[in-house]
Order: structure tokens, then C-alpha cells, then sequence
DNA sequence: AGCTAATCGAGACGGTACGTCACGTCTTAAT
DNA sequence: ATTAAGACGTGACGTACCGTCTCGATTAGCT
């Protein structure tokens, strides 16, 4: 993560002195992960992160240039338990599943960092950029293919681009995640499906 | 700004000691103005702009409990030239030519503090709040017009719920705009309102 | 006070306008010496006087060029009921009891003051010089008349300059005082005269 | 200094971490001792002590809770030069000629700083007594030395308590000294300690 | 009776220093 | 070489008090 994968020869004689702690690595995501279920990730410090961790800050940088970083990491090593995407043999209730189901995940407790991630992106274009490689478009790669099972079955039009139609689908609910202006429940999300579908699908005729 | 309209007694007699300085607190929000032109409202700090304006730290804090809302005031003071809504006979292409004109806005160097905005929102709930209710709120107010319009031209189904409507019109856009993962142009306005318009539209027949 | 006193011309017309209040200065006074009995000098502020004698900074600031002079003021206004001083046919007994007096005075609610008056002085040449003028010496003039009466009565040595004679009676009460090193009471005033009045009075022989 | 010394163990592993930088200390002892020779200690400011000591206030509040405690280092830090006391044979000569050394002191740029420090004690107890265990005591210990031959040789009374004597010396320096009213110099030194030990020295017969 | 001027309460204002906080870097001794 | 501990410079924070100022209201002598 945030580094470079230790690249290629596998015999490889290891480098002279102390060999990296994953154990270490692993603290520090794990310290972030139960700080982020409390604080919001503008309110964590980096000191709290290292305290919490046993582990110096020196540590901390050598292996993060940032704290946001750090969090990400944390975020995304807590994901890998990947839910499979729904396919129940109709696009429409394929969405619909995914849709409630991102909207529990975002309002979870480890889901509504997301939010923050977006925030801090606002003022950071490089973090911005390394949270939509990392998360956003593996998410997207994964709906992806609800999408061209529903094109190919006929059920959405194949002139409609697949970005704009992701963003019509997911993004009246993240505006909806970001201003809160509005409720986000099971119930948006059958609605919303509903009219964004109805202008997605081929017509029946 | 920040505080509220002394309500209603309109003869009003000016209370006893010298005045709240007009002069001051349009000194902060022009200053405030032009540092939101050259940096993000993260980078921008209370000292610079009390010193830009040529006022004391205390005064601004007297008046604004922070400098996010200094910059909201700031924002809303300069949207005053109110933008009215197009209204060209089909609903359809006043939200495309609304569409356009925000897309426009929110891009422009005025309006990128719009994202900043939300960012700040994110971490500060009660920021999130005001900001709701004194941008976003007044811009929907506006648009809604457009919608009552189309539903009694009977060119938008009756059935559907207008915040929803106006989510799937307006989503997609603001999540380009944060997330980045795709261009925002007038092109990209057409496409979408072609396909939303679909989903919301009465059948011709 | 704090004014040069306004001068000659007896008869000397009123100025115009309105008159100065005294209802105001008392009220300033009064409050002054109230929060000299809960806080130091320098822990009262100047909107904490004016605030509890409910009148305006700007009236105490015309009248007085800081609040230290205010509370000189203060001070000296509590001490109008003027000690006599004792005549016992003795200076040794005279003095002996005057320094338990001073003491008592000094290590009172009301004459801790004077502590932080000398505190000031130090910081501010311009007040310790007032100080000086108006409570010292006053202070001073009239102890004299006890050491004269010494004199005159051959108890006390003709050829001690009077000011040293005095400092070698009150400075250790001072030092002590100020210090804080040693205990300050009727004892120590009764060890401290007896020890100086070896060196101060006349030979009986 | 303003920690405590640490303790007995003389080996003493020296701690984990980076090591406090004793070049800043210093930086920030000599920039006050520079200081205290233009301003008086009230109008120094902790900026300017960072500031000139090319150091971060942070560093300075981690070592001292407060200015004062900063500049009663640096005094004491110019005083380990100590004088020797005198030591002439004779006990009234070996107080006159350290009552004029010290009040040449008090009278010096470095010395002037002692007021100030009495005057900041009658503001904060707590800095009194550090002012008076690690200065005033130091310097009593060693007069205490000058008492005690004056005693043993018996020229000083056995049945006078020593603090009272020196307060009885020093005392009256003192007073003249915060209160400005008479002069300080080597004559007043000589009459005072004249007439002082008038009281303090055994009768020759 | 009005005019005019000094005074008053209220409190806004510019200024200066405060002491705290988090950041990201650096130093040291131990592993 | 990497670690834990933690000192450090930087820079912003929001608060406090100072002494000045601007208001409109009040008061009283003078015309």
C-alpha cells in the first residue's frame, strides 16, 4: 500500500538490518480502523493513531506520507470481505439490491468514513485521485458487470453510456449521502431505481 | 449575515452604543472573497483575512463564530445577482440550460467553493445544516418552479416525488463534481437530462 | 483625584454642559475596592470594574489614565478613618505599637493592596512615584511626629538621620512582607523594635 | 532547571528518545538574560524570547510553564559567578562590604531583574516561593556563614535570632530599593550597617 | 424655552499577547 | 536498517484585555 510492491526477484538476499514489522503495519491500521468508529477523520491525529498503535511516528511517516493515506488503507483492508454482486436474472432488481445495499454500507459505522474521504479529496486532489483508483473504481469495475449482463439480456439500451448511467443510478444517492438534505432508506432506493430505470431500459414494444 | 434579521418592529429604535461597522464586516467578506479566488478554504486562515481586511481578529470572531460561515456569507453575498431561471416552454430544455448554467457555476472560480463547502460540511454537521438551508434550499426554491412548471404542462408525470426528481436531475452532476471520475460540460448535460427526462416524462400518448 | 485639583479661582464659574457625576466615580471606587477583596490587582480587569459599577469605559478612562490609579484611589479613600497614631510617653512603646498596627493593617483584606501597589510600581516608575507621594509619605509625616518626640525627649539618638532610622524599623516588616521568608506578628514586632532600638537609642548612662 | 533534578541513579541509561537539545535551552536562557537588559520583565513577551532565541514557543512552554520561570533561570544561570563572601576579621566590616556589593548588584542591569521578580511574586504565589527557595535562601545560606563567625567570635549577640538580624540588615536595602524613596549607595550601606549593629553586637565591657 | 456643550451608558473596534494544538521532521539509543 | 520515544520548528488557533472610538441619550448652565 502506498508503497511500491516489493517489486520482483524472489530469492532476493534481504537487506542488511531490522526487517520492516507487518506487525507494525498491522497495529497502525488497526489503531486507525477502532479510532475511525469513534472520531471522524479530521478529528484523529496522527499522534493518537501511534499511540494508540505502540508505535513511534517516525514509523508512521516512513511508511505514509499522510494520515489520510493511513486511513484508506485501514478502509480498504476492512472491504476484503467482498460482498458478491446480486444477480437475480433481472437488471432492474440487480440494482435495486446493490443500491440498498451500498446505502447500508454508507450509513454503517466503518461505511460513513467515506463521506470524510470525499471531503478530504476536496482539498487534495492527489488523495482525491488515489480514493477513486482504489475504491471507486473497483466498486464500478464490479457493477460493471450487473450492467452488461442487463445489456446483453436486452433489459438496458445500448446507446446509453455506462458512466452516465452509473452516476444516474448511484449519484442522487451520494448527493443525497453528502448534503443530507434528504432520507436514504430501502425505500429511496426502490424509487429511485424505478424512475432512473424507466429511463435506462429498452422499451418493451 | 450569521446573525438573524432583527425581525419585525420596523421604526425600531438603534440600540444605545456605537454601531456594528458596516464598513468592517464588508472589509472581511471582500477579503474573504478574494483569498477564496487564489486558495481552498482549507488553506485560507482567519489571520489572513483580518489582516487583508485591515480589521482585528476580535471583530471577526465577535461576529462569526468561524471562518467557514465568514466564507458562506462571503459565497451568498456574491450570488446576490440572482441568476433567474430559464423558462422556454418545455421543461426539458430549462433543466438542460439549468443544468449548463450550474455545471458553469460550480466550475467557475466563484463557484468552486461550492465543493468546499460540502467538504467542510462533512466533519462539521451543523456547518453542513446552515449551508443547506441558506444555498441549497434557495436553489431548489428556484428550480422547483421549473418542475411545477413542467407537471402542470403535463410534460413531468405527477407522480413523482420532486426531491427525487430534482436528485436524479442534479445527483449525477454533483457527484462527477466531487468524485472527479468524469468529465462535467454541456455535452455531459444534454446526455443526462436526455436520459433522466426519459425516466420522468409523461408518455405522449 | 488622579485630576491636578482645579486649581485657584474660588468663585470660578461652572463650565457648561453637564456636570461631572460623582454618583459615578463612587460607584467606580466602590466597585474597585469590592473586587480588590475577592482578586489581585492585576487579576481585575478594567470591563470588570466598569461592569460592576455599572458605568462605561469610557467615563473611567476619562477620569483615570489606568486602572491602577483607580484603585490608589480606592485605597485611599478606605483609609480616611485615620489611625491616630500612639503617644505612650515611650518610643520604644510608641513604635512597637505602631508596627503591630501596620502589620495588622498590611496582612488585612484591605491592606494586602498594598503589596501589589509596590508590585506595580515596579513596572510602572510613573505610578510608583504617586504611590510614593500620596501613601508613603503621608504614612511617613506622620510616624515623624512619634520619632520626634523621641527625639526631643533624648530617647532617640539625635545624630541618626531620620529616614534611616524609619527604613530600620518598617524595611524589615517590608522585606518580610514582600518576601514572604518569615513570619509577620506581634512578636516578631516586638523582637524587631527591641533589636533596632538598641542601635537607634541613646545611651542611658 | 524548572525540573527537577533527576534524582540519584549516576550511571543513568539515558532515556530512549532524541535527547532535550541543551543548545536550545541555552538559546532561550541568553536571548532572555539580552532581554532583561533593554525591558523590564512584565513588558517581555514569549514571542520575543522564541523569536530571538530562533526557537518554537512549543519548546519553551514544554520546558517552562511560564515567562517568568524562563527568566528566573536565566538569572540564576548569570550567577554562577558567586561572589565570594568577605571575610575581613571582623563582622561589621564583612556585612558592610557585602550589604555594598550586593546593593551594587541590585543596582546593576542584571540585578534590577531581582524587583521585578519580587514584584511578579505578590501576583503568583507559587513563583514566589520558587523565587525565594532558589535565590533569596541561596544567598541567606551563604551570609549565614558571615553571622555565624560573627557570632562565634563574639561580636554578634548569641541571643538574636539570625533571621531577624539579616532582615534587619538587608531589610531596610530592600524597602529603599522597590520603594524608591531615599537613596542606595556605599555611604547609606555604612550608616545602616552602623547603626544596625549597634543593636546586634555584644556590649564590648 | 430653547441652545449648546459636557457627560453618560453601551459596546464596537484595532491591537497585542497569550497558551494550545497538530503537523511532519529529526535525533537518539536499542533491537 | 528499523524501531520506540519523543524533542523540535512551524504556523494557526480562538481568547483575553487593553485603551480608543463612535453612538444616541441625558443633563445643566447660558442665551
Amino acid at each position: 500500500m502506498a508503497k511500491v510492491a516489493s517489486s520482483i526477484a524472489p530469492p532476493e538476499s534481504k537487506p542488511r538490518g531490522r526487517q520492516r514489522s507487518s506487525e507494525c503495519e498491522a497495529a497502525i491500521l488497526s489503531a486507525t480502523t477502532e479510532l475511525l468508529k469513534k472520531k471522524s477523520l479530521r478529528e484523529i491525529t496522527a499522534d493518537a493513531i501511534v499511540q494508540r498503535a505502540g508505535v513511534s511516528k517516525a514509523t508512521l511517516y516512513k511508511w505514509w506520507p499522510n494520515k489520510n493515506l493511513v486511513a484508506l488503507d485501514a478502509f480498504l483492508a476492512n472491504m476484503r470481505t467482498n460482498v458478491g454482486i446480486p444477480n437475480t436474472g433481472s437488471a432492474v432488481e440487480d440494482f435495486k439490491l446493490e443500491l440498498e445495499a451500498v446505502i447500508r454500507f454508507y450509513t454503517s459505522p466503518t461505511g460513513k468514513t467515506f463521506r470524510q474521504f470525499v471531503a478530504e479529496g476536496q482539498s487534495d486532489p492527489e488523495f482525491l485521485e488515489v480514493f477513486r483508483e482504489r475504491f471507486l473504481r473497483a466498486r464500478r469495475d464490479e457493477t460493471s458487470i450487473m450492467w452488461e449482463r442487463g445489456v446483453e439480456r436486452g433489459e438496458i439500451r445500448d446507446d446509453v453510456d455506462m458512466d452516465l448511467g452509473m452516476d444516474l443510478i448511484f449519484g442522487p444517492m451520494i448527493y443525497r449521502l453528502l448534503a443530507g438534505h434528504a432520507s436514504l432508506d430501502d425505500a429511496h432506493a426502490e424509487a429511485m431505481i424505478e424512475v432512473a430505470f424507466r429511463g435506462l431500459q429498452k422499451k418493451p414494444q
